[in-house]
DNA sequence: TTTATTTACGCAATCGTTCCCGAAATATTC
DNA sequence: GAATATTTCGGGAACGATTGCGTAAATAAA
């Protein structure tokens, strides 16, 4: 099935004119007269004239489409991320083409040689937990694809970043529960080789030593996938159960895990938040409505994904290489509800 | 910033032959020798060619991407459909550029000409609550464009189409509730002119008249926008319970007006389901832990995101016009909980 | 040895736009 | 009125990959 489009070509035949002329006239060069232009606007519109797009991006070497690589869109904190990126985009005329890495650096890994063979001008991606080995990402960057890291950032490339406030979050949230009482605080943290783990990790443990409450190794369980898989979030809790210091609360580390906990919770008739408080890091708006009441750490999400689409933007615009980069961190909120 | 990237000509001047002998061999076609093929293959993989998209698609006429409206891309449902539609598309090596008509017509209209003019080559629309004119869309598939509905279908336009089995889960879904012993039951509608609306609708009449209890048109209202806003399903809600014979049980037509509809409740103290009991449509995976668990209406999301992408891809690479349309309904679920 | 056939490759056009040149046609200057 | 400047347009070459056609060389058949 074709889909028949009128080109500047037909155009130029009904008109007598020749393609560049008509070309120039509907980008309004200056040296068409008046009446050409208003002869080939006319009649471009009455046939519904629409550049090929393709045709542009050949000729111009650029596609006005960015790539846009995150583990899941089914996720709420991501979805409203897309959303944010969504919305700049589409103002500056870009597409956005999604792909999901569904947490596996293979999948990961093919995304991008896909998305990078179908010319995409500029990429935003939110690394896979399971990424250790950022070689691809790299060359592709050193040959000047501009990146721009959201989220789930990596140190070894230099480029635009957009992260959450995550060790203020993680602080606000720890101090939080310290002033409610709880002492024997768990962390339920994503896979230990993310950035925001461990800027996560770091804000959990600022707030133990200001209130001189030592950390304990055995108090973090780690789920490697995100909580993706619910059986995950399931060992790491039963792990955090069995130690001969039972925690009194738990600090969730993602919005998968922390959902996954309550379900948990919720499975083993633990009461919250009196058997054991939970706090996590969410962006689903439906929180309030758990039961409990759940108290979150939410994200700015579509906001970062507005900022990661205009850093993005500015890098694929600007004329010469960039070399100063910024990292932009935005503020978290902490909602306290019932769960705590 | 320019990408460079490694182009046929290039390995064609390296190894000293033309371009035509370089595409040729990188397509395994027979008439080059083994020695030159493996020659041309080696030296591709060695300098990392990869063929220009954009190249191949003006020459072959198609972009090898296809174009996704949906009303919002941050709702579970949708978010499911999008997966499910990635995913297969993925396989056959389309790229997916998603536009969200915020459930604007105009906006819509606005991503319809964005996308076409991006030279989609097939597009998967469910269209927004607001939409009442559409010629456009009709222009487009009369032109050739392949559509596939999915959801929120139309039936001016013979294509295929996708949808869950409305009428039978609201049938279900209402059945339930006067199993349980409510008899009055007020309906929140999504907007009137969407067929999933009066899909619904009709199934919830089919269940009443079963039972023999009469159908009341003030017990049904509506939520224009689908839920997007908060205060339309507020209005909607104190509309129907200002009425003579205040509803027992609501319900609620879709994700946002469900979700939307506990929030109401919560806010005014009614309690669930004794005071009024609560069911709707909804593929959040938090609704187990909900305050109460909600009973809902869960519909095969992703599988219809799939189907809807196959039957797009059999339309755009079958070889000449398609005139037998098939209107693929999928089956609902019932999930029981505590809500009703 | 001559003719037919196959093998292996290059030339050039094509997809739809854009843009560098050059060339009329018209306008301006001395 | 000749020389120069300006305006307005067309020719044609890109962009990168594909492909029909042509052809030289190598092989096979007569």
């Amino acid at each position: 099935m074709k889909f028949e489009a009128v080109t500047i070509k037909h155009i130029a035949q009904e008109l007598g004119l020749s393609t560049s002329t008509v070309s120039r006239a509907l980008r309004d060069s200056h040296e068409i007269s008046q009446a050409t232009k208003k002869m080939v606007l006319d009649h471009a519109k009455k046939v519904g004239f629409k550049p090929n797009r393709i045709a542009q991006s050949l000729k111009e070497r650029k596609s006005l489409s960015i790539g846009v690589i995150v583990c899941e869109i089914a996720n709420s904190f991501f979805s409203q991320v897309i959303n944010g990126i969504d919305s700049v985009a589409y103002e500056h005329g870009y597409n956005v083409i999604i792909a999901q890495s569904m947490e596996s650096a293979e999948r990961e890994l093919m995304n991008l040689e896909y998305l990078t063979s179908s010319s995409i001008d500029g990429l935003i991606i939110s690394v896979s937990t399971e990424t250790k080995n950022f070689s691809y990402l790299k060359k592709l960057h050193e040959r000047g694809l501009p990146i721009v890291f959201v989220d789930r950032v990596i140190d070894e490339i230099e480029t635009h970043k957009v992260i959450a406030d995550n060790y203020k979050g993680a602080y606000k949230a720890t101090k939080h529960l310290i002033e409610r009482g709880y002492k024997k605080i768990g962390i339920l943290s994503n896979n230990s080789g993310l950035s925001i783990s461990q800027e996560r990790l770091e804000g959990y443990k600022a707030a133990l030593k200001e209130a001189n409450i030592p950390f304990r190794e055995n108090m973090i369980a780690y789920c490697d996938h995100g909580g993706m898989l619910y059986s995950e979030v399931e060992t790491a809790m039963k792990m955090l159960l069995k130690q001969r210091v039972k925690p009194d609360a738990i600090f969730a580390g993602s919005d998968k895990i922390t959902t996954g906990c309550l379900r948990f919770m919720k499975h083993k008739n633990i009461r919250i938040p009196q058997d054991l408080a939970l706090i996590g890091f969410s962006n689903t708006d439906l929180t309030e409505l758990l039961n409990p009441p759940l108290s979150v750490i939410k994200q700015p999400a579509f906001e970062m994904g507005q900022a990661s689409a205009s850093l993005l933007l500015s890098l694929i615009e600007s004329k010469r290489p960039q070399t100063k980069f910024e990292t932009r961190s935005q503020s978290t909120e902490l909602l306290i509800r019932k769960s705590t």
